[in-house]
DNA sequence: AATGAATGAGCTTTCATTCAT
DNA sequence: GATGAATGAAAGCTCATTCAT
């Protein structure tokens, strides 16, 4: 609205300000991420959230509509960064087998690991909550597995095959996106298996492997 | 005031009222089931669950201690009847790789098709709940691992193979619970292809069969 | 729903508690008009609420859906009270001119004075609230108006007169409507004169009669 | 820096600052004007002011000390300029009967039609406010009705004519007031009959006059 | 003068749970 | 055994107001 005309460049106090906003905005979501997932989101209250990033609970009202809000902008933000590591691992693999492995290895070393509350919040706290996030983490997974159905595809051209019937590429993708997921769950949210993780990595992939070759029906011409 | 001593058998009446009560029990249980499915758990209160098993709210704590126990007992009971099918399912199939084909159809076939609220209160309500029902969530899955590593070991002796690793099996049982999960989740809650479960379900074994192949190691002599 | 068949009478301890939980409707209503009267609307709280009534704000809760519902509950009763009074006052004169002196005394003498809360709730406190409480309070208005039209419709068929226009009825209406409203405001809830009350009843009623003469067309044959 | 001591006349552009506050501090007035009158007082946050006005939250606070004060300032100017009109209608008709007429006209169709916003805040939005506001109205309603007071005591005095008591002529001005405040609601806020206000006002002035002659008591000598 | 981020008090409302009858 | 009235803690959320810039 209020703008000085002729005015380029935003002054350096302006800049600064954005700046801090910015960051305020991100240590909430922090703060409600590592909440979420040590405590889960219904035990963690706005003013805990509040608390954690030393503002007050009306602030984090602020920059979030509401508490849907701060755990559909984490679900959204967490998958955003999963489906784009998965995705540069498989464009790097240039579509092959080898692009299979990449993927898993990617998922498993450097987004479970280093992002556990994501996995966490995918994985537990996002689920069976309101219908809206329902349907945010729905439409992620949907998304998920349509990326890997992708790669599938883009594998078996390149390889000259062809998948056993027209169901099987996104039920490989629903099995795999399972199976990954599961795994995380099971050796990194329940037990900390994490040291093993690279064994996990490499047999968890030859599984996949294995899997998908079964549901190839023939070398095309 | 008489008082009968010594009372061998139950009355009649008192047998009535003995069959009475866990009638009741169970309409509370398939009322909170029900619910819970549908609305999800917290948005169904105490009393909703009352009138729907046209009882009060006081009534549902006579049966259960709290909302958390009908939780858990729904969640144990589902458990238990999904351990019990698949066990079974290998028992008649005699350890063989016909009784893994045999569990995939009963889960998918007998399991989620015929009890759908216990598939979706296994795989979403009991969700990052309570850490009390997260534990007990976690100790059934631990339980359905192993039921599945244990018919895979036992496969495997049958045929005088061994895995790849110590890690093996534990893995690979791990990988089918999640990705069967999934299956589930997603043919069944999320999109409604349940006329299309049996191929699914076909498919899907073969995609653990040929996963569980990778990771036979040698046959031992 | 649960009810023991051939039971007649409900049995003592049953009325009883019927009967005490009409009183704490009753207690509860009487707390909330009288600081809505005394504080005001939006400055009353539901606890103050509760806490005048000895029970607490759930218990509020329990028997009226929100504080918006306690006010409108309030307005009807008020209101219902009030037509009921003035309508009373008209039937025993006998549609006569009589019966608009009558009405006048009646209002001011056995309503204004002995239920000064209740004024209070319709003339000011009711005023600009939700659009619900707006409706049923332009509802009630409109009742009374219409119930003071027909009255002097009435009348004028008795005494063979006819109204100026066709206007005419519902506007007299509408005139005394909002004298006396003003009235109980100016010399009831502004300035306590109510020992001038009959005095001023008695002018008042004067001032009404010569507005209404004024109105009338003429003699019909 | 320079400064300059004792400057008689404003420069150019402190006039034009000045003018612009103004400008400012009406924009704002007018806009909770608007709002207030649409949606409720308690319905309208600062922040929605602020916009109408096309300036920030915290801007609003420049111009006035608080929201209250915003409603007080409105309900003060409204009543101001009512007075005004009414009071030159009067004077023009040089205290006759004929001035009477006029000012029910002048109410109807110079105040009511033309500032409906205005009519909505003293007759509904300022009701059952704070105590300040309240207090405000009140003493507004007071010197409405001391000026009807005045014109009528003015009138009689012309005409050589007694009221009938001492209270007389302060209770025609509070029925006058009360009738005209009345036909205001009803046939403006709550339903528009705006064309055919000039009947309206026709025949309310006629049940005025009619009141007020009956409570003349005689012609003096 | 103007902004808009930050506050925090205060409110309504929900609901699991208890307990006298 | 069953009821349902009562509780009370806890939470989410709104918004008038302040203040550094």
């Amino acid at each position: 609205m209020k703008k000085k005309i002729a005015k380029q460049t935003p002054s350096r106090s302006a800049l600064r300000r954005q700046r801090e906003k910015e960051q305020r905005y991100n240590t909430i979501l922090r703060s409600a991420e590592t909440l979420f997932a040590k405590k889960g989101y219904h035990q963690t209250s706005m003013e805990e959230i509040g608390d954690l990033a030393e503002v007050s609970a009306g602030t984090v009202y602020f920059y979030f509509k509401n508490k849907e809000d701060i755990l559909i902008t984490l679900l959204k933000e967490g998958g955003f960064h999963f489906r784009k590591m998965i995705g540069d691992a498989f464009r790097q693999a240039d579509a092959s087998v080898e692009g299979l492995k990449n993927a898993g290895v990617v998922f498993f070393r450097d987004f479970c690991v280093q992002h556990p509350e994501k996995v966490t919040i995918i994985f537990r706290e996002a689920v069976g909550m309101t219908e809206k996030v329902e349907s945010v983490r729905k439409d992620l997974f949907k998304r998920m597995t349509e990326d890997i159905k992708q790669a599938l595809l883009r594998i078996s051209e390149k390889l000259d095959t062809a998948y056993r019937s027209d169901l099987s590429a996104e039920l490989l993708a629903v099995c795999i996106a399972g199976l990954y997921g599961r795994i995380a769950t099971y050796y990194l949210i329940w037990d900390d298996r994490s040291k093993d993780l690279m064994n996990i990595a490499e047999e968890a992939v030859l599984f996949t492997i294995g899997g998908v070759e079964k549901l190839v029906a023939a070398k095309k011409y």
